[in-house]
Formats: structure tokens, sequence, C-alpha cells
DNA sequence: CTCTGGATGTCGCTA
DNA sequence: TAGCGACGTCCAGAG
């Protein structure tokens, strides 16, 4: 079978299971362990999480995620790890993961497996994501009418001592705008983002730029905070400039078709 | 056994797999699945993968993960679900899971399927984290001078407009002082953070208080921004502060097992 | 219910 | 490598 499939009995000596699992983790094969276990963690927090049954995954590339049965998130987690260790210390079975920087160790202790598995998964699939900011911003920066009459845009992405502007132009008559763009919903949070790139900008120049924050809603303290630092904002439907994407999209693939039958 | 494991051959037809799942989600069994698929999702963004090898993760409350083999994240997900339906169409078997705020559906189109497992999980383990904000800022509140010396803290989390500020005292000379605690490096943000504590602070009573930003260390820009806008900071390790903790709750141990011995 | 800010956030990009 | 900001962030707590 395509993926090996280890099923644990009461024959599997303690030993055993510790042999096997070193010799996936060696062979970066996906692992997969259900068992009774408590975690340790320790590195930029920690945590102790007392016994219990739950999934653990250790992932092809020494990733390590522990799960509770309930809820969506990891309740301990190693994003990356230079060593995976397995061991038995007695009746328990003990699994190390270790990163480097930031230095953090978890500790699983496993008191009881049920389930182990393990094998190599094969994935060359390709990952798409639409509707992003950086697909918002394309699309305004195309189309900036949809933020005001008349204003050109003439820079994306326009970096600033650190971090960087969104979208950057001028008006119509002429006066710098700085626009700062949030595909969800803009906070206050938000707002002195826009303020510190509009106060850098005034220091830069000694020209006071006006500050656009566009965006598909405001919370009321984001508009209170706009208002009280003398900036502005926009309300634009994303929905609207996805369908104005699909437009394009279907123009170009019309485009093509045409220069295809052309061949 | 106690975990419910099913091994998949090519004896299994669809039907079967399907109806197998169908009775785990209604019995609110955690299911494991590995096998070639593809994953749309649509919902505050749009994605496509197209196929592979993943593992799919139903959990007892009904989260859906998706991993590919390698990296950390989840490629897709949806943290809690209304609906998740199994069915067959064809030569596919299909997973949907929709979630209704905010309105998002992911579908799981599976070519092949190696591997179910699935399974009620026992889990009544206590977790206990530590060295998060909160037992920063209660730290903080018992060793004020920490911060400064004669500082006089007199109120955590208060409530300012939408927000609250970490931690509120008076310094020796009587000045109000607003402190934002970060438990990691400070960055740019966090000043505009505490700078919008003290803006509000100063619109409600007229009286400009000290602003002071408290964290492990800083960015450089931190500290310009901090310079800039006439506000303070100082560096305190969570770990040392942490230590005196112990320190405190073994002096406590210590008292108690006296008393103990007296009794 | 919305809003706010923390998080072992993670991740990707850029200087 | 550090800094910075996005993220389908998720999540808990407060009003």
């Amino acid at each position: 079978m395509f993926f090996l499939l280890k099923v644990l009995s009461n024959l599997n000596t303690l030993d055993d299971i510790v042999n096997e699992l070193r010799k996936a983790i060696v062979n970066k094969e996906l692992i997969i362990i259900i068992g009774n276990c408590s975690v340790d963690y320790v590195g930029r927090s920690e945590s102790r999480l007392t016994e219990g049954d739950r999934l653990v995954i250790i992932k092809q590339n020494g990733a390590l995620i522990i799960h509770r049965p309930e809820g969506y998130s990891p309740v301990n987690w190693q994003p990356e790890t230079s060593i995976i260790e397995v061991k038995s210390t007695g009746d328990k079975l003990v699994l190390t993961a270790i990163r480097d920087k930031p230095r953090e160790i978890v500790n699983v202790y496993f008191s009881k497996i049920h389930t182990v598995i393990h094998g190599k998964l094969v994935d060359y699939g390709e990952f798409v994501k639409y509707l992003d900011e950086l697909t918002m911003r394309d699309l305004l920066f195309e189309n900036s009418d949809l933020i005001e009459k008349g204003l050109k845009i003439i820079e994306k992405e326009k970096q600033v001592d650190q971090g960087s502007i969104d979208l950057f132009g001028y008006d119509q008559r002429g006066k710098p705008v700085i626009i700062e763009l949030k595909r969800v919903t803009a906070t206050r949070e938000a707002v002195y983002q826009l303020y510190s790139y509009v106060q850098s900008y005034v220091e830069k120049t000694s020209v006071k730029p006006r500050g656009i924050l566009v965006a598909p809603s405001f919370t009321a303290s984001a508009i209170e905070a706009l208002s009280k630092l003398g900036l502005e904002w926009r309300e634009i439907d994303l929905k609207k400039l996805w369908s104005l994407k699909r437009e394009k999209e279907i123009k170009h693939e019309s485009i093509l078709k045409y220069m295809d039958q052309r061949e």
C-alpha cells in the first residue's frame, strides 16, 4: 500500500515502538501518534499539560503538532525542530522536540500509545490564493478612481523608514496622498499605522500629505481616531473589486483564445 | 481497543467509507483521513489546492484541519463548522465543511483514500501556561520598583475609551503614569498603542501623564518613536521576573512548611 | 453581539 | 539576520 500503516497492539514492546519511530524520523516520514500523554513546554513561554488522549503529529520537515480532541488550535507545537528524539524511560515513551532559534523545548510523555501511523506523503500540488491584500492593492493601483476621482497613484509598497506605504500618489491638486489598505474591518491600530507613515513623511519632506485609510468597513473608534488625527477614509466594496478582477481575467482569457485561434 | 481504528483497503467501496465517516461525524469522533485530494476554499478569501497527499483531521467539535506533508501551518482549515457533509460523487469522496460566521466553505475532493482512523479521545487534562503577559502584569503590579523607584501602581487593566491600560499609577512626584507592557520585543506598533492611551488620557483629564513602555527589548525604530513622542521605556527581563516569582513561592512554601511543623 | 489586543502567534518579504 | 506587517490569522475577555 502507498501509505505505510502500523497498528500497535500489546505485542509491541516499548522498545519496538521507539525503534520504529526513530526509523520513521530519520526517514523523514509523516508520523501520527494517538495516545495518552502529558506535555511540557519551555521557551518563549512555558506550559504544562497533564495526562489525556492526544493526537501528536510529526510532519516530514520535523514540525511537531499536538492536538487535544476538541478545539482548533494545537495545545503545544514546534514549528521547526533541530532535534526530535525518542526514548523510553521505564514505562513511558518520551518525545523531545528542540528548536534552536528561539530556543524552545517540547517534551511529550506517553503513558499509553493507542495507534502509530507513519509513511511518506507525496504532494506536488499547487496552492493558489486569491483575494488577498496584494490583489486589492494591485486592483486599486490600476483603478485609483475607486478611491478618489483624479487620484494619480504612482507607487505601490513605497518604502519609508522601516515599513512601507501600501499606495502613494498625488491628488487632483497635486497634494501627496498616502493610502493604507485593509482587507478586513479597519481598527484603531490601522489608523495609527497610517498616522505613523504620515508623520514620517512630514519629517522627511516638510510637506503634510493627505492620509487615507481604505477598507471595506471601519470600527467606530477607528473613525474617531481618523477624525482626531486629520486623516481620511474611504469605504470600498471588496466584492466589486473582485468582480472587476474577474472581468479583466475573462477579457484576458478571450484575448488569449483569440490569439490561439489566429495561430 | 480504546481507540477504534479502521484500515481501508480496496475491499472498501466508496459508499462504505462515506457511511463510516458519516457515523463517526454524528458520533463526534476524532477522524483522521490520509489521502490524495484537492481542496477549494471560499470565504473571507479564496484558495485552490491541486491534488496531492494530505492529512485531513476532523476534531471532535467539528473543526477541520488540512495539512500538507511539509510545513507547520495547515494549508486549509475551518476552526468551527456548522455543517460537515460527506458524499460520493462518482469516483470521488467529497468532504464539505461550512462555517456560518463568517460564511466560509471548504471542499475536499478525495481521489484516493489511503487510511481512515476514527474514535473518541478522552482528555480531562489540565493545561497551565506561565510567562504570559498576564503573569508579567501581575508581577510588576506587585513589584513596581522594578519599573521605577517610588512608583505606586494602583490599577491593572484600567479601561479607557475602547481598550485598556496595562498598568496605571503615580510616580514619586504624584504624576500619573501609563504603562504599556510587551512580553516580547516592542515594535513601533506598541509605541503608538501607548501613545493612543496617553492622548486619550490627556483629552479626558487635561493632565499630561507619563507614558512608559516596558518590554524585554526594543527595536531601534520603537525607541526612535518613543523619543519623538516624549515617551519613556524600561527594559525588563521576563525571565528574571519569573524567577522572582519562583523565589517568592519557595519562600511561601517554606513558611507553610514551618507553620505545618509548628502545628 | 462587536470590539480590542495578546499570541510560544506563524509566515514571507526586504534592507 | 532583524524588523515589519499581513493573516481566511485564532482566541479570550469585556462591554
